[in-house]
DNA sequence: AGAATGGATAGGCATTGCCTATAGGACGTC
DNA sequence: GACGTCCTATAGGCAATGCCTATCCATTCT
């Protein structure tokens, strides 16, 4: 039993004739009598009467008569269904942010997102790098923003640039470099350092800018975000290295631009390999590269 | 779009992999991959997202699983609705007799039917010949119990013959033939005939026996019913023929079967040609052919 | 690193659905 | 009553397509 069986069958009961029915459907008479034919067949029953030359639905063709009506709008709404969910700009979009970005990129972000799209609903995972590729591995984060490049490696996850940000010695304002227009790491080799507990990815980032200046940081503090690293800054407690879009004007903390040219950190929107978007999902990743690419890699001076 | 299609899209979903769908489903893996294909480019969007060597539904995927299945149960439903409607023998039938039968002919048999068939819901249609047959040919009635051969020419209807019964001649007691063994209607040409209306088909059987033996009978009285016209006989108003099935007992009046032997009456079951009869109808009609075959055709004597 | 697993692709084959042409019946008309 | 028309059924040919085997490629496990 075949969809365009049914359809021949419904064409020929409502316009009352096989061939009237082939002058509908665009199909030849022949072969709308053959469908019928293997119709009746694996149902093991006649589905009209042949009298003279007009036909009628048996008894057991009008009983089947509704259920294949029924079986082609049902097709069609099982379809439209999927068209629709495919186009439609509606509901949820998970994304995975890490906590060295989610504060200071994300909110505006979402804010004009879901003014424009109100039917979207959004939601944030703030975890490390490593949890949330786990997340997009299981399917329950679709998109994630990044440090990249990810140091998996295949081609796992697909990867979209968004902005590259300088990084920044921040230290007391009393520091002696305090006043410099840049610094390098090694000026600051016997400073203590405040830097990003294990696991996050900054640390890592900042650690290798360290060891490219081949200095070994002495850590005496580690933190889970920046603001505590920050208040111990201006506590005059030690130095630290932090990202452009982290700045932020505190009374006593001064940030200086590391001299290091590739001492910057790139932040990419990562989803995983493979994986369909929904439509709401593409539009939030295109919305996160779109605004973004534009955006200035030099943020206001803290 | 194609049940198949559904099919094999379950079948994935259900067993987490083309693979092992494939063993479940005695299709080859590569079918179903191609399958899936069209069915995906169809949809315009992926069911399945291929992550690594696992797949996994998309969010639309998810959605259409639901429809998916449904459209297939439902298919199914359809088809043992079929199957059902045409095995069990459940439901109407109507059955269409002539005056100058039904009530000597069709009580028993449908109370023996009924027995034996409690969800058949028959109904009875007492017309003349030609109204049952119009009724037939517009499927208000599915069989019919008239004299045969019909007049119809072509062969618009099929019949079953079903008995084969004596005329005999209706005589008042102090009739001078009314001790006969047999009689001709020759002998009886000058009495007053009692004849059924013109449009009741045994008038005509009667007729043609009077003209087979040269006898144009005086009519008297034209009824619509036998009982009316023995009743006349009775008073000793005229002579009748009867057919064997409505002899009755009566003071007064007395049977003589007619010598002529080709005076009978044929009876015959008739169902429109190329009308397909449900299951119930079917049994009916072989109901009406087997309890008769082995009936009598001479019935007790009046 | 190698083997095993799982999906995609390529190519060939058989099925089958559609077509045209035509047969065969039924109906209406002259 | 013969003929033309209108209908469905049948026959035969062709192209589309669904399924198969063999193979590729990537992932994953040992």
């Amino acid at each position: 039993m075949e969809f365009h069986q049914l359809r021949y069958f419904c064409a020929i009961a409502d316009s009352g004739g096989f061939s009237r029915a082939a002058r509908l459907t665009h199909v030849s008479q022949p072969s709308l009598s053959q469908q019928i034919h293997k119709l009746e067949e694996e149902l093991g029953a006649r589905l009209f009467d042949r009298i003279g030359r007009t036909i009628r639905l048996t008894e057991l063709g009008r009983a089947f008569l509704p259920r294949a009506r029924a079986l082609l709008s049902d097709l069609e709404a099982a379809r439209s269904a999927v068209v629709e969910g495919s186009t439609s700009i509606v509901g949820p979009v998970c994304v995975g942010v890490i906590p060295t970005i989610a504060p200071y990129f994300l909110p505006p972000l979402l804010a004009t997102f879901s003014r424009k799209y109100p039917q979207a609903r959004v939601t944030v995972v703030e975890e490390i790098t490593p949890l949330l590729l786990d997340r997009m591995r299981s399917g329950t984060v679709d998109v994630a923003v990044v440090a990249v490049p990810l140091q998996t490696r295949g081609h796992e996850f697909q990867s979209f640039p968004l902005i590259e940000e300088k990084l920044y010695a921040a230290l007391p304002k009393q520091h002696a470099l305090a006043k410099r227009r840049s610094v390098t790491l090694g000026e600051l080799h016997d400073e203590p350092f405040l830097l990003l507990r294990d696991g996050h990815c900054f640390r890592e980032t900042a650690v290798a800018a360290c060891k490219r200046a081949r200095v070994r940081p002495k850590i005496i503090f580690e933190s889970g975000q920046f603001s505590s690293i920050l208040s111990m800054v201006c506590a005059g407690l030690g130095v630290s290295i932090i990202p452009a879009m982290a700045l932020e004007k505190r009374p006593g903390c001064q940030f200086v631009p590391l001299a290091d040219g590739r001492a910057t950190r790139a932040i990419g929107a990562v989803t995983l390999h493979g994986r369909s978007l929904s439509r709401v999902q593409q539009v939030f990743l295109a919305h996160l590269t779109a605004t973004n690419i534009s955006n200035t890699s030099h943020p206001p001076e803290g």
